[in-house]
DNA sequence: CCAATCTCAGAAGTACTGAAATGG
DNA sequence: CCCATTTCAGTATTTCTGAGATTG
């Protein structure tokens, strides 16, 4: 994976993690929440995004296809609002899907600052096929939970994310 | 925070989180547990960066403190491996201890290829010190949570990160 | 005159590679 | 001759900043 999420580490390795070799991880580490945290967001984008790049995607690509078949065109700003992708770097990200003709980049007749951006069938398409393979890759991540275990790490994040002024773009 | 988990990612944004300004963010990435994971450990490498950045310290030296008092001294090379930290970038953040008076570096008698890197007094007060930092963090960013839920999370990421081949450096 | 949008060029921080020098 | 360790120099990636040009 990349580098799909703004705020969200990406896919760096972690100091903090270690081999099992000669010695083993530092005992203060192994159970500190945020470590396993790191740990297991790790894995989990290196899943998203190893699904992702058998299609040639990257997590953005997806982010600007959600946000636009979800929230309708958009100009970048608005995009860069809604995924939290910066405005600079959504340049070279809508320009590579323009040039693969899902999306459709043309300037807004009402405000002639904006590009609007468009969905075409090509990029809904695309975005079901991204769809399938990220549901995959969550399958894969939380195949050793059952159903009851799935919808408690899921509560159980919302409920720290929530807490903490919500999901929002920095976070 | 930085960087501390080698395997881990680190810090950085993530473009699936999105402001709720004008457009929301995408249904599909709300409860995606990929995404919630990515939010929830960038959210607690900010809240034990932030800690750790008041000592003026990073997680690096933190890991490589924790190593050192679990294991004992070790070789540069042997504090890679157990810290995940990459024997290059391994050289300035002991530099930089060292330069500190944290730890201290001399050539092995035994092994005249080696460094013995050996905590000091101060640094092990200086690891007391993080410890407690970090115990604030955790404390931060568990708030939320009861014992009971505590216990659900990190038995619920260690089920994950064991499944997957355990924490071994890489993830 | 100020705000917003798009764009580019580059800084900053991080992970990682490769090779040289020393020694086992 | 080959392996290990320390170190440096350099690459790759990604987030983020700043400024310029255009338009409201």
């Amino acid at each position: 994976m990349r580098c799909m999420h703004p705020a969200e580490p990406a896919a760096a390795p972690d100091p903090m993690a270690a081999t099992d070799d000669a010695t083993a991880t530092p005992a203060r580490l192994r159970t500190l929440p945020s470590r396993l945290l790191g740990l297991t967001a790790a894995h989990a984008d290196r899943l998203v995004g190893g699904r992702l790049a058998e299609a040639d995607a990257r997590k953005w690509h997806y982010a600007v296809l959600a946000a636009l078949d979800d929230g309708g065109p958009a100009s970048q700003a608005e995009i860069s609002r809604r995924t939290g992708v910066y405005r600079s770097d959504l340049v070279a990200v809508i320009n590579e899907m323009s040039g693969r003709g899902l999306i459709e980049r043309a300037p807004d007749p009402g405000d002639r600052r904006r590009n609007v951006i468009t969905l075409t069938p090509a990029g809904r398409e695309r975005l079901r096929h991204l769809d399938a393979l990220l549901a995959q890759a969550q399958e894969e991540l939380l195949a050793p939970l059952d159903a009851t275990e799935r919808a408690q790490l899921t509560a159980l994040l919302t409920k720290l994310l929530v807490h903490h002024g919500g999901p929002r773009h920095g976070a």
